[in-house]
DNA sequence: AATGTCGATGCAGTGACTGCAGTTAACACT
DNA sequence: AGTGTTAACTGCAGTCACTGCATCGACATT
Protein backbone atom coordinates (compact mmCIF):
# COMPACT_ATOMS: atom_id res chain seq x y z
CA UNK A 1 0.00 0.00 0.00
CA UNK A 2 0.99 3.43 -0.70
CA UNK A 3 2.25 6.31 1.73
CA UNK A 4 -0.80 8.23 0.27
CA UNK A 5 -3.44 5.61 0.28
CA UNK A 6 -2.15 5.13 3.84
CA UNK A 7 -2.36 8.54 4.81
CA UNK A 8 -5.69 9.00 2.89
CA UNK A 9 -7.11 5.83 4.71
CA UNK A 10 -6.10 7.39 8.76
CA UNK A 11 -7.18 10.18 7.68
CA UNK A 12 -10.81 8.94 6.38
CA UNK A 13 -10.53 6.91 9.56
CA UNK A 14 -9.91 9.67 11.86
CA UNK A 15 -12.83 11.66 10.65
CA UNK A 16 -15.34 8.84 10.67
CA UNK A 17 -14.31 8.09 14.54
CA UNK A 18 -14.51 11.75 15.41
CA UNK A 19 -17.69 12.27 14.13
CA UNK A 20 -19.74 9.40 15.70
CA UNK A 21 -18.20 10.38 19.09
CA UNK A 22 -19.63 14.01 18.49
CA UNK A 23 -23.05 12.86 17.35
CA UNK A 24 -23.31 10.55 20.05
CA UNK A 25 -21.46 12.47 23.09
CA UNK A 26 -22.94 16.20 22.03
CA UNK A 27 -26.39 15.65 19.54
CA UNK A 28 -26.14 15.37 16.12
CA UNK A 29 -28.19 18.49 15.61
CA UNK A 30 -25.58 20.68 17.49
CA UNK A 31 -22.68 18.53 15.52
CA UNK A 32 -21.26 20.97 12.95
CA UNK A 33 -18.68 19.85 9.96
CA UNK A 34 -16.35 22.19 11.16
CA UNK A 35 -16.74 20.46 14.77
CA UNK A 36 -15.94 16.98 13.35
CA UNK A 37 -12.71 18.19 10.90
CA UNK A 38 -11.26 20.68 14.18
CA UNK A 39 -11.36 17.49 15.93
CA UNK A 40 -9.54 15.48 12.96
CA UNK A 41 -7.10 18.20 12.40
CA UNK A 42 -7.94 18.80 9.13
CA UNK A 43 -9.73 21.71 7.25
CA UNK A 44 -13.30 21.36 7.02
CA UNK A 45 -13.54 21.18 3.13
CA UNK A 46 -11.39 18.19 3.67
CA UNK A 47 -14.53 16.55 5.05
CA UNK A 48 -16.17 16.23 2.00
CA UNK A 49 -13.68 15.10 0.07
CA UNK A 50 -13.63 11.55 2.39
CA UNK A 51 -17.61 12.10 2.88
CA UNK A 52 -20.55 13.22 0.54
CA UNK A 53 -22.64 14.01 3.48
CA UNK A 54 -22.47 14.75 7.31
CA UNK A 55 -24.19 11.56 8.02
CA UNK A 56 -21.94 9.43 5.69
CA UNK A 57 -19.17 9.77 8.19
CA UNK A 58 -21.55 7.73 10.72
CA UNK A 59 -21.53 4.32 7.73
CA UNK A 60 -17.69 4.62 6.70
CA UNK A 61 -17.71 1.07 6.55
CA UNK A 62 -20.68 0.88 3.76
CA UNK A 63 -18.90 0.03 0.70
CA UNK A 64 -17.36 -2.97 1.93
CA UNK A 65 -19.83 -4.35 4.09
CA UNK A 66 -22.02 -4.69 0.99
CA UNK A 67 -19.18 -5.66 -0.96
CA UNK A 68 -19.18 -8.53 1.41
CA UNK A 69 -22.64 -9.17 1.45
CA UNK A 70 -23.25 -9.86 -1.97
CA UNK A 71 -19.80 -11.77 -2.04
CA UNK A 72 -21.40 -14.10 0.30
CA UNK A 73 -24.77 -13.90 -1.03
CA UNK A 74 -23.27 -15.72 -4.05
CA UNK A 75 -21.38 -18.31 -2.57
CA UNK A 76 -23.92 -20.56 -1.41
CA UNK A 77 -26.73 -20.04 -3.56
CA UNK A 78 -29.59 -22.24 -4.03
CA UNK A 79 -31.46 -20.63 -6.59
CA UNK A 80 -34.14 -23.38 -6.90
CA UNK A 81 -35.24 -22.18 -3.09
CA UNK A 82 -33.40 -18.83 -2.64
CA UNK A 83 -34.67 -17.34 0.55
CA UNK A 84 -34.21 -19.96 3.21
CA UNK A 85 -29.67 -18.75 2.03
CA UNK A 86 -31.00 -14.78 1.43
CA UNK A 87 -32.11 -15.00 5.16
CA UNK A 88 -29.13 -16.80 6.55
CA UNK A 89 -26.74 -14.66 4.92
CA UNK A 90 -29.15 -11.70 6.08
CA UNK A 91 -28.75 -13.05 9.43
CA UNK A 92 -24.74 -13.67 9.68
CA UNK A 93 -24.42 -10.42 8.81
CA UNK A 94 -26.28 -9.14 11.51
CA UNK A 95 -23.88 -10.67 13.99
CA UNK A 96 -20.71 -9.05 12.45
CA UNK A 97 -20.35 -6.19 14.75
CA UNK A 98 -18.04 -4.05 17.02
CA UNK A 99 -19.52 -1.75 19.98
CA UNK A 100 -19.43 0.90 17.36
CA UNK A 101 -21.67 -0.75 15.48
CA UNK A 102 -24.31 -0.49 18.10
CA UNK A 103 -23.78 2.72 18.90
CA UNK A 104 -24.52 4.00 15.69
CA UNK A 105 -27.82 1.75 15.58
CA UNK A 106 -29.11 3.55 19.28
CA UNK A 107 -28.27 7.32 17.12
CA UNK A 108 -30.12 5.93 14.62
CA UNK A 109 -33.46 5.75 17.00
CA UNK A 110 -33.11 9.55 17.51
CA UNK A 111 -31.78 10.94 14.11
CA UNK A 112 -33.61 11.32 11.04
CA UNK A 113 -30.39 12.32 9.05
CA UNK A 114 -29.19 8.92 10.37
CA UNK A 115 -32.41 7.13 9.23
CA UNK A 116 -31.76 9.05 5.78
CA UNK A 117 -28.65 7.95 5.23
CA UNK A 118 -29.76 4.88 6.06
CA UNK A 119 -32.07 4.24 3.58
CA UNK A 120 -29.53 5.73 1.24
CA UNK A 121 -27.21 2.66 2.00
CA UNK A 122 -30.36 0.57 1.95
CA UNK A 123 -30.36 0.90 -1.66
CA UNK A 124 -27.24 -1.06 -2.17
CA UNK A 125 -28.43 -3.94 -0.32
CA UNK A 126 -31.58 -3.68 -1.76
CA UNK A 127 -30.42 -3.94 -5.19
CA UNK A 128 -28.18 -7.10 -4.38
CA UNK A 129 -31.07 -8.63 -2.97
CA UNK A 130 -33.19 -7.70 -6.48
CA UNK A 131 -29.97 -9.16 -8.45
CA UNK A 132 -29.63 -11.87 -6.21
CA UNK A 133 -33.49 -13.20 -6.61
CA UNK A 134 -34.04 -12.31 -10.17
CA UNK A 135 -31.43 -14.75 -10.58
CA UNK A 136 -33.64 -17.09 -9.43
CA UNK A 137 -36.91 -16.02 -10.46
CA UNK A 138 -36.18 -14.51 -14.12
CA UNK A 139 -36.63 -10.88 -14.96
CA UNK A 140 -40.16 -10.57 -15.81
CA UNK A 141 -42.27 -7.64 -14.46
CA UNK A 142 -43.88 -9.91 -11.82
CA UNK A 143 -40.28 -11.47 -10.68
CA UNK A 144 -39.09 -8.13 -10.49
CA UNK A 145 -41.89 -6.50 -8.25
CA UNK A 146 -41.69 -9.58 -6.19
CA UNK A 147 -37.76 -9.37 -5.67
CA UNK A 148 -38.25 -6.05 -4.93
CA UNK A 149 -40.91 -6.20 -2.46
CA UNK A 150 -39.09 -9.09 -0.41
CA UNK A 151 -35.51 -7.04 -0.38
CA UNK A 152 -37.84 -4.23 1.23
CA UNK A 153 -39.57 -6.95 3.83
CA UNK A 154 -36.10 -8.46 4.39
CA UNK A 155 -34.10 -5.51 4.98
CA UNK A 156 -37.08 -3.71 7.02
CA UNK A 157 -37.22 -7.04 9.67
CA UNK A 158 -33.10 -6.49 9.54
CA UNK A 159 -33.41 -2.63 10.41
CA UNK A 160 -36.43 -2.93 12.88
CA UNK A 161 -34.69 -5.51 14.92
CA UNK A 162 -31.01 -3.95 14.83
CA UNK A 163 -32.90 -0.53 16.14
CA UNK A 164 -34.15 -2.92 18.91
CA UNK A 165 -31.01 -3.70 19.77
CA UNK A 166 -29.70 -0.42 20.01
CA UNK A 167 -32.52 0.35 22.70
CA UNK A 168 -32.85 -3.16 24.42
CA UNK A 169 -30.62 -5.34 25.54
CA UNK A 170 -31.87 -8.15 22.98
CA UNK A 171 -30.12 -10.53 20.51
CA UNK A 172 -30.51 -8.98 17.29
CA UNK A 173 -29.82 -12.16 15.00
CA UNK A 174 -31.96 -14.33 17.31
CA UNK A 175 -35.06 -11.42 16.82
CA UNK A 176 -34.30 -11.67 13.45
CA UNK A 177 -34.63 -15.06 13.15
CA UNK A 178 -37.83 -15.82 14.59
CA UNK A 179 -39.43 -13.43 12.41
CA UNK A 180 -37.90 -14.23 9.22
CA UNK A 181 -38.95 -17.80 9.96
CA UNK A 182 -42.51 -16.92 10.70
CA UNK A 183 -42.48 -14.79 7.18
CA UNK A 184 -41.19 -17.40 5.32
CA UNK A 185 -41.88 -20.71 6.93
CA UNK A 186 -44.86 -21.06 9.20
CA UNK A 187 -48.20 -19.44 10.37
CA UNK A 188 -48.03 -16.69 12.67
CA UNK A 189 -50.21 -18.28 15.68
CA UNK A 190 -47.38 -19.73 17.19
CA UNK A 191 -46.29 -18.48 20.91
CA UNK A 192 -44.14 -15.86 21.56
CA UNK A 193 -40.57 -17.05 22.68
CA UNK A 194 -37.65 -14.92 24.35
CA UNK A 195 -35.75 -12.64 22.47
CA UNK A 196 -33.44 -12.22 25.11
CA UNK A 197 -29.90 -12.80 24.83
CA UNK A 198 -28.76 -16.55 25.93
CA UNK A 199 -25.76 -15.80 27.81
CA UNK A 200 -25.86 -12.51 29.98
CA UNK A 201 -22.49 -11.92 30.88
CA UNK A 202 -22.45 -8.42 32.18
CA UNK A 203 -25.34 -6.94 33.72
CA UNK A 204 -28.17 -5.05 32.08
CA UNK A 205 -27.87 -1.39 32.03
CA UNK A 206 -30.74 0.71 32.19
CA UNK B 1 -65.06 27.35 8.09
CA UNK B 2 -62.84 30.84 8.82
CA UNK B 3 -62.03 33.46 6.21
CA UNK B 4 -58.61 33.01 7.33
CA UNK B 5 -58.97 29.38 7.36
CA UNK B 6 -60.07 28.75 4.14
CA UNK B 7 -56.99 31.68 2.92
CA UNK B 8 -54.19 29.56 5.00
CA UNK B 9 -55.54 26.27 3.42
CA UNK B 10 -55.64 27.93 -0.29
CA UNK B 11 -52.07 28.96 -0.01
CA UNK B 12 -51.28 25.73 1.10
CA UNK B 13 -52.68 23.62 -1.37
CA UNK B 14 -51.41 26.48 -4.30
CA UNK B 15 -48.12 25.23 -3.07
CA UNK B 16 -48.11 22.12 -2.82
CA UNK B 17 -49.76 21.97 -6.31
CA UNK B 18 -47.17 24.07 -7.54
CA UNK B 19 -44.31 22.02 -5.56
CA UNK B 20 -45.13 18.91 -7.24
CA UNK B 21 -45.79 20.14 -10.70
CA UNK B 22 -42.14 21.78 -10.82
CA UNK B 23 -40.38 18.89 -9.29
CA UNK B 24 -41.94 16.75 -12.09
CA UNK B 25 -41.59 19.18 -14.89
CA UNK B 26 -37.87 20.47 -14.00
CA UNK B 27 -36.04 18.08 -11.52
CA UNK B 28 -36.45 18.55 -7.85
CA UNK B 29 -32.54 19.53 -7.02
CA UNK B 30 -33.13 22.39 -9.89
CA UNK B 31 -36.70 23.58 -8.33
CA UNK B 32 -35.60 26.09 -5.47
CA UNK B 33 -38.28 27.11 -2.41
CA UNK B 34 -37.87 30.53 -4.00
CA UNK B 35 -39.12 29.07 -7.65
CA UNK B 36 -42.67 27.58 -5.56
CA UNK B 37 -42.82 30.20 -3.45
CA UNK B 38 -42.89 32.56 -6.29
CA UNK B 39 -44.84 30.38 -8.53
CA UNK B 40 -47.77 30.34 -6.04
CA UNK B 41 -47.44 34.02 -5.40
CA UNK B 42 -45.98 34.13 -1.97
CA UNK B 43 -42.81 34.97 0.11
CA UNK B 44 -40.51 32.23 0.59
CA UNK B 45 -40.73 32.57 4.21
CA UNK B 46 -44.59 31.77 3.76
CA UNK B 47 -43.26 28.60 2.25
CA UNK B 48 -41.86 26.99 5.88
CA UNK B 49 -45.01 28.27 7.35
CA UNK B 50 -46.71 25.61 5.74
CA UNK B 51 -44.03 22.92 5.13
CA UNK B 52 -41.15 21.97 7.30
CA UNK B 53 -39.05 20.75 4.34
CA UNK B 54 -39.08 21.22 0.59
CA UNK B 55 -39.90 17.63 0.15
CA UNK B 56 -42.91 18.34 2.44
CA UNK B 57 -44.39 19.93 0.11
CA UNK B 58 -44.96 16.73 -2.33
CA UNK B 59 -46.85 15.10 0.56
CA UNK B 60 -49.62 17.80 1.80
CA UNK B 61 -51.84 14.77 2.72
CA UNK B 62 -50.24 13.18 5.04
CA UNK B 63 -51.67 13.29 8.07
CA UNK B 64 -55.04 13.42 6.87
CA UNK B 65 -54.66 9.69 5.08
CA UNK B 66 -52.31 8.61 8.65
CA UNK B 67 -55.51 9.85 10.33
CA UNK B 68 -57.72 8.22 7.88
CA UNK B 69 -55.63 4.88 8.17
CA UNK B 70 -55.86 4.66 12.04
CA UNK B 71 -59.72 4.98 11.66
CA UNK B 72 -59.79 2.29 9.49
CA UNK B 73 -57.82 0.30 11.46
CA UNK B 74 -59.14 0.29 14.48
CA UNK B 75 -62.67 -0.22 13.02
CA UNK B 76 -62.77 -4.12 12.25
CA UNK B 77 -60.32 -4.93 14.07
CA UNK B 78 -59.84 -9.25 15.30
CA UNK B 79 -57.33 -9.11 17.62
CA UNK B 80 -57.39 -12.70 18.03
CA UNK B 81 -55.81 -12.86 14.79
CA UNK B 82 -54.49 -9.14 13.92
CA UNK B 83 -52.81 -9.84 10.62
CA UNK B 84 -55.53 -10.34 8.01
CA UNK B 85 -57.09 -7.24 9.21
CA UNK B 86 -54.05 -4.92 9.02
CA UNK B 87 -52.94 -6.08 5.34
CA UNK B 88 -57.07 -5.81 4.02
CA UNK B 89 -56.52 -1.98 5.73
CA UNK B 90 -52.97 -1.42 4.27
CA UNK B 91 -54.53 -2.87 0.54
CA UNK B 92 -57.24 -1.25 0.33
CA UNK B 93 -55.17 2.48 1.10
CA UNK B 94 -53.62 1.92 -1.76
CA UNK B 95 -56.48 1.85 -3.82
CA UNK B 96 -57.34 5.92 -2.79
CA UNK B 97 -55.34 7.68 -5.71
CA UNK B 98 -55.81 10.40 -7.18
CA UNK B 99 -53.48 10.72 -10.41
CA UNK B 100 -51.13 13.13 -8.45
CA UNK B 101 -50.22 10.31 -6.39
CA UNK B 102 -48.68 8.44 -9.28
CA UNK B 103 -46.73 11.56 -9.98
CA UNK B 104 -45.48 11.54 -6.32
CA UNK B 105 -44.28 7.65 -6.24
CA UNK B 106 -42.63 8.43 -9.85
CA UNK B 107 -40.35 11.33 -8.44
CA UNK B 108 -40.01 8.91 -5.30
CA UNK B 109 -38.02 6.61 -7.60
CA UNK B 110 -35.62 9.13 -8.68
CA UNK B 111 -35.18 12.01 -5.64
CA UNK B 112 -33.14 10.59 -2.56
CA UNK B 113 -34.58 13.76 -0.64
CA UNK B 114 -38.09 12.44 -1.53
CA UNK B 115 -37.39 9.24 -0.73
CA UNK B 116 -36.04 10.77 2.90
CA UNK B 117 -39.54 12.40 3.54
CA UNK B 118 -41.03 9.39 2.50
CA UNK B 119 -39.09 7.44 5.15
CA UNK B 120 -40.51 10.19 7.67
CA UNK B 121 -43.93 9.92 6.89
CA UNK B 122 -43.69 6.33 7.37
CA UNK B 123 -42.85 6.36 10.75
CA UNK B 124 -46.18 7.82 11.63
CA UNK B 125 -47.36 4.86 9.68
CA UNK B 126 -45.25 2.40 11.25
CA UNK B 127 -46.32 3.91 14.84
CA UNK B 128 -49.86 3.39 13.95
CA UNK B 129 -49.18 -0.42 13.36
CA UNK B 130 -47.27 -1.40 16.27
CA UNK B 131 -50.25 0.57 18.54
CA UNK B 132 -52.70 -2.00 16.21
CA UNK B 133 -50.66 -5.00 16.79
CA UNK B 134 -49.46 -4.32 20.48
CA UNK B 135 -53.73 -3.99 21.23
CA UNK B 136 -53.10 -7.97 19.93
CA UNK B 137 -50.14 -8.98 21.26
CA UNK B 138 -49.54 -6.57 24.35
CA UNK B 139 -46.39 -4.97 25.14
CA UNK B 140 -43.92 -7.41 26.20
CA UNK B 141 -40.34 -6.46 24.64
CA UNK B 142 -41.26 -9.94 22.29
CA UNK B 143 -44.54 -8.38 21.60
CA UNK B 144 -42.93 -4.50 20.48
CA UNK B 145 -39.35 -6.37 18.63
CA UNK B 146 -42.07 -8.27 17.06
CA UNK B 147 -44.67 -5.81 15.90
CA UNK B 148 -41.99 -3.30 15.21
CA UNK B 149 -40.43 -5.47 12.44
CA UNK B 150 -43.77 -6.64 10.87
CA UNK B 151 -44.91 -3.75 10.71
CA UNK B 152 -41.45 -2.43 8.85
CA UNK B 153 -41.88 -5.91 6.28
CA UNK B 154 -45.69 -4.76 5.64
CA UNK B 155 -44.76 -0.66 5.03
CA UNK B 156 -41.91 -2.10 3.03
CA UNK B 157 -43.89 -4.40 0.61
CA UNK B 158 -46.44 -0.97 0.50
CA UNK B 159 -43.59 1.14 -0.36
CA UNK B 160 -41.59 -1.56 -2.67
CA UNK B 161 -45.41 -2.31 -4.72
CA UNK B 162 -46.18 1.61 -4.86
CA UNK B 163 -42.88 2.77 -6.35
CA UNK B 164 -43.25 0.07 -9.25
CA UNK B 165 -46.36 1.42 -9.91
CA UNK B 166 -44.68 4.50 -10.62
CA UNK B 167 -42.29 3.06 -13.17
CA UNK B 168 -44.45 0.12 -14.83
CA UNK B 169 -47.84 -0.57 -15.41
CA UNK B 170 -48.97 -2.62 -12.68
CA UNK B 171 -51.68 -3.08 -10.31
CA UNK B 172 -50.68 -2.00 -6.93
CA UNK B 173 -53.01 -3.33 -4.68
CA UNK B 174 -53.10 -6.89 -6.74
CA UNK B 175 -48.62 -7.20 -6.53
CA UNK B 176 -49.43 -6.06 -2.78
CA UNK B 177 -51.99 -8.59 -2.10
CA UNK B 178 -50.03 -11.20 -3.90
CA UNK B 179 -46.87 -10.73 -1.94
CA UNK B 180 -48.70 -10.08 1.43
CA UNK B 181 -50.93 -13.24 1.55
CA UNK B 182 -47.26 -15.26 0.41
CA UNK B 183 -45.55 -13.81 3.52
CA UNK B 184 -48.12 -14.00 5.74
CA UNK B 185 -50.14 -16.90 4.09
CA UNK B 186 -48.70 -20.02 2.38
CA UNK B 187 -45.11 -20.53 0.56
CA UNK B 188 -43.13 -19.46 -1.71
CA UNK B 189 -42.96 -22.13 -3.90
CA UNK B 190 -46.46 -21.65 -5.93
CA UNK B 191 -46.12 -20.49 -9.58
CA UNK B 192 -45.92 -16.52 -10.42
CA UNK B 193 -48.99 -14.84 -11.59
CA UNK B 194 -49.62 -12.08 -13.58
CA UNK B 195 -49.89 -8.39 -12.31
CA UNK B 196 -50.63 -6.99 -15.07
CA UNK B 197 -53.93 -4.99 -14.09
CA UNK B 198 -56.98 -6.61 -14.73
CA UNK B 199 -58.84 -4.42 -17.14
CA UNK B 200 -56.72 -2.12 -19.21
CA UNK B 201 -58.72 0.91 -20.59
CA UNK B 202 -55.81 3.55 -21.70
CA UNK B 203 -53.36 2.31 -23.76
CA UNK B 204 -50.10 1.50 -22.04
CA UNK B 205 -47.53 4.50 -22.01
CA UNK B 206 -44.03 3.45 -23.18
C1' DA C 1 -64.80 50.89 18.10
C1' DA C 2 -61.15 48.83 20.82
C1' DT C 3 -58.51 44.93 21.32
C1' DG C 4 -56.60 40.48 20.37
C1' DT C 5 -55.21 36.96 17.00
C1' DC C 6 -52.89 35.06 13.26
C1' DG C 7 -51.25 34.62 8.46
C1' DA C 8 -47.86 36.76 5.71
C1' DT C 9 -43.56 39.25 5.17
C1' DG C 10 -38.62 41.06 5.33
C1' DC C 11 -34.18 40.61 7.14
C1' DA C 12 -30.27 38.83 9.01
C1' DG C 13 -28.05 34.72 10.17
C1' DT C 14 -26.45 29.61 10.36
C1' DG C 15 -24.78 25.57 8.35
C1' DA C 16 -24.40 21.96 4.72
C1' DC C 17 -22.42 21.51 0.50
C1' DT C 18 -20.03 22.92 -4.21
C1' DG C 19 -16.69 24.78 -7.71
C1' DC C 20 -12.39 26.61 -8.41
C1' DA C 21 -7.80 27.73 -7.90
C1' DG C 22 -3.62 26.99 -5.48
C1' DT C 23 -0.02 24.57 -2.45
C1' DT C 24 2.74 20.82 -1.11
C1' DA C 25 4.57 16.44 -0.78
C1' DA C 26 4.74 11.79 -2.47
C1' DC C 27 5.27 9.37 -6.59
C1' DA C 28 6.94 7.84 -11.36
C1' DC C 29 10.18 8.12 -14.88
C1' DT C 30 14.65 8.96 -16.90
C1' DA D 1 19.63 12.95 -8.58
C1' DG D 2 16.54 15.68 -11.36
C1' DT D 3 12.15 16.61 -13.29
C1' DG D 4 7.45 16.36 -14.37
C1' DT D 5 3.04 14.39 -12.63
C1' DT D 6 -0.29 13.23 -9.48
C1' DA D 7 -3.32 13.60 -5.64
C1' DA D 8 -4.38 14.88 -0.88
C1' DC D 9 -5.32 18.89 1.20
C1' DT D 10 -6.60 23.86 1.76
C1' DG D 11 -8.92 28.58 1.34
C1' DC D 12 -12.40 31.31 -0.59
C1' DA D 13 -16.49 32.67 -2.48
C1' DG D 14 -20.97 31.30 -3.45
C1' DT D 15 -25.71 28.75 -3.36
C1' DC D 16 -29.51 27.14 -0.97
C1' DA D 17 -32.39 25.08 2.75
C1' DC D 18 -33.99 26.53 6.85
C1' DT D 19 -34.60 29.55 11.39
C1' DG D 20 -35.46 33.46 14.80
C1' DC D 21 -37.21 37.78 15.27
C1' DA D 22 -39.77 41.83 14.65
C1' DT D 23 -43.51 43.86 12.11
C1' DC D 24 -47.61 44.76 9.38
C1' DG D 25 -52.22 44.37 8.39
C1' DA D 26 -56.51 41.87 7.75
C1' DC D 27 -59.73 39.55 10.20
C1' DA D 28 -62.08 37.97 14.58
C1' DT D 29 -64.03 38.87 19.26
C1' DT D 30 -66.06 41.63 22.73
Amino acid sequence: MNQREKQRLETRRTLAEHALRLFRDQGYDETTVEDIASAAGVSPRTFFLHFATKAAAAFPDHDERVADFIVRLEEGADHSNPLPHLCEIMLSGLGKGLPMRRTRYQLLAKVQALRDEDSRTDRDYEAAVVAYLTKSWGSSLEARVRANAIANAVLGVARACLIAWGEEDIDPQRACSEILSRMFGGPFDIPLQSLQRAPRRSPARR
